[in-house]
DNA sequence: GATCTGACCACCG
DNA sequence: CCGGTGGCCAGAT
């Protein structure tokens, strides 16, 4: 890992329990990055399927899909989700007051000292 | 070391 | 409601 940041990232997005999201902005900023939503991006681009991380359950801020493109199955991201769960409406939204996962401080806590 | 780019987000019109 | 714009961060060239 060329840097802690994607660790934690990773560490977190797996953590993240079936039928349960969390966007990219509320993950950079969980990990002390404000505005590294971007960042967030680039870690879950460079994932690949053996990584075993729910990639599926980071969607951006308007409850969508950030990508239609198929990475990996024949499944699309959207879904993924809904196999778990997680339903969306016809234009690809979430609702994501009620999906949302908010993680427990002291996960972050474990995973910003890279427990 | 400088510049570009990206699976983003917030703001403005 | 939808599209364009600027800004932040890390990696790639």
């Amino acid at each position: 890992m060329a840097s802690p940041f994607y660790a934690q990232v990773y560490a977190l997005v797996r953590q993240i329990p079936p039928g349960k999201v969390m966007t990219y902005g509320q993950i950079a900023w969980l990990l002390d990055k404000p505005q590294g939503a971007r960042a967030v991006g680039w870690a879950l681009h460079q994932l690949t399927p053996e990584m075993d991380v729910p990639w599926q359950r980071v969607i951006n801020a308007q409850g969508k899909c950030s990508t239609f493109l198929q990475l990996s199955s024949d499944y699309t991201q959207q879904e993924r989700l809904e196999r778990e769960g997680v339903l969306f409406d016809e234009k690809g939204v979430t609702d994501l007051q009620q999906y949302q996962w908010h993680p427990p401080n002291a996960l972050i806590d474990a995973i910003l000292n890279n427990v």
